[in-house]
DNA sequence: TTGTAAGCGTTATCAT
DNA sequence: ATGATAACGCTTACAA
């Protein structure tokens, strides 16, 4: 259709200076109400969208921002597959385009390609398994960006997550006063901040209800779907009557080696996740856990950003609230 | 760190000129080649990356693709989840970055702003089970796209699909093979073409075995989980021993409402699904379903996206061959 | 084979 | 308040 209407085009059609239709279209001041308004108008009617490249090659940054994916965090469904969802959508209100970046293989190039190739000038990064070393080449290259969940125990950079110690109580707590006398758990990475804050928060409950933790039903994972299922293999060996685990899938492994030892959930065994990834009307089973607020981390992610972008560099780290879900995999509460 | 080398950077070390440096760099005939080999070496130590905003501006077209995904595509998971895992990584392989859009709210803002914005160049979209709008947006923008999944009868547009037909009927067979003698089936929305030949699939398999269909037990679904569920409370009211899903979501939600009426599966009900979603050694439960080749589609997709972008606007119609998975919802053979 | 120079669409720095 | 004009980094005729 109608050629790509320019800059150039509205200024001319305004009768103005491209200078002057810039500065009206941008909200900047110094422009006379009149014709501000004029251009405005002009722009609109004339279909007139700004190419975001020249924006960003005159030197105002893009409007894009990157999500950087662990290479096999898309594979981590359906947490990733929330994540991109709800990051994309704040984004758009926003007027903010997401650039989906997966290659983790080797980050110091597929930072450098970020920074260098001028298409982004923010990111959102989420913390893997693995390591974080994405943040430090990050923050050397001088690029704006927080990260979803937190990684080391001190990240010089913006981060936003779940509460997870009281949540994790919570959930374990739910289990204990359930009939759970014998609680193990997997757990995530720990050196892995969230991950050791969940499992604080595991043994923060016996604790708060002085039952005895039993340290041979501790098994540290790595959040990989495969790990877990080894790990709860071993763990049901040691026969417990309740299982946390780190997150969901976690929990769907020792659900499913559960399931092919015969042993009935939850009559026989009562298991809790973390996340809120299998609680639809749909999944089987419904899983008891902790709900992440997607939508909200979303948003929060996204504000973060663009506060970075805007030269707020401080590096807060901010606790979202997550809801509860009590599913199939638990008892329901005895009163 | 070291501030962003440019063109002219690499070009000034090398001792050429900007226009040389170019050519060296994209491959361009008529460099000597001692001199680009200079050039070459010259680029990659001094971590030179070209800014594909510039290059874009400067008329070469982005290395930026666009995935369109509908609105409610992402939630749709696993299947969208695993869509944007292989389109990217198959983009990736050509040095293309993928920029999400998800917004399908308006049709017409969205690609005017793809269009426009200069930031990408080619598209590949998916087709949603309500409309595909955005085909005619674009082929009406000129824009390059390859489309997943065929939607209207005859799409004016590139497309990569799985064969529908044939596979169905396979697995249709695995169901009537197995047992069943009065399978029931809940299809996606019949307008659209895939979801059609899974169901002629459907119909063919009984056909080829003189096995007549019981019309009462076909259900028109449209994909959506909520939906499914629906239409299985309906079909399981007239208890067939085997439902033909038209996607494994649908399966999922039939599966569900089998084990809420307490109807054990495969004994007294075999389930097949369609996209091999939930087939992983973690699944609960794993259902019978035709494998898409996800990395494949991913491939192909991208390919004939680039050749697209590089003005092949032949609208082939290409299918991919996929395999399939014998789960926990369907019987063994009997041999 | 290589260099010069003219854009690409936008924003920013000056003047005016 | 507005308008020239110079960048931004790159590609690409057109010259040499």
């Amino acid at each position: 259709m109608a050629k790509d209407v320019t800059l150039a085009d509205v200024a001319r059609l305004s009768g103005v200076s491209r200078a002057t239709a810039s500065r009206a279209l941008n909200n900047r001041p110094g422009v006379k109400p009149a014709v501000r308004e004029r251009v405005l108008s002009v722009a609109s009617e004339s279909g007139y969208r700004p190419n975001r490249a020249a924006q960003n090659l005159a030197g105002n940054g893009t409007s894009v921002i990157g999500l950087l994916l662990g290479h096999a965090y898309l594979e981590q469904l359906p947490y990733a597959g929330l994540l991109v969802q709800e990051v994309t959508r704040a984004a758009d209100a926003h007027g903010l385009g997401v650039l989906l970046i997966t290659d983790m293989d080797n980050p110091s190039r597929g930072v450098r390609n970020l920074v260098n190739d001028g298409l982004v000038n923010g990111v959102v990064v989420s913390v893997t398994a693995t390591d974080n070393l994405w943040t430090d080449e990050l923050l050397e290259a001088n690029m704006p960006a927080v990260q979803v969940g937190q990684g080391r125990l001190a990240t010089p950079v913006k981060t936003v997550d779940v509460e997870n110690k009281e949540s994790s109580a919570h959930i374990v707590g739910h289990l204990l006063d359930t009939g759970c006398i014998k609680l193990g758990t997997i757990t995530g990475p720990l050196d892995r901040l969230d991950a050791r804050l969940r499992h604080e928060g595991f043994l923060l409950a016996h604790e708060r209800r002085s039952i005895p933790v039993d340290e041979s039903l501790i098994l540290e994972g790595n959040n990989s779907k495969e790990r877990a299922y080894e790990l709860a293999a071993e763990l049901l060996d040691r026969q417990p009557d309740g299982v946390f685990a780190g997150n969901d899938q976690t929990a769907l492994a020792v659900c499913r080696q559960a399931r092919e030892r015969g042993i009935n959930i939850p009559e026989q065994l009562s298991v809790a996740g973390f996340d809120g990834t299998y609680i639809d009307e749909f999944s089987i089973p419904r899983i008891t856990s902790v709900v992440q607020p997607f939508t909200e981390l979303g948003t929060k992610l996204v504000e973060g950003l663009i506060a970075a972008m805007n030269g707020d560099n401080e590096a807060g780290h901010q606790l979202l609230t997550p809801s509860f879900f009590y599913g199939e995999t638990t008892r329901p509460p005895v009163n």
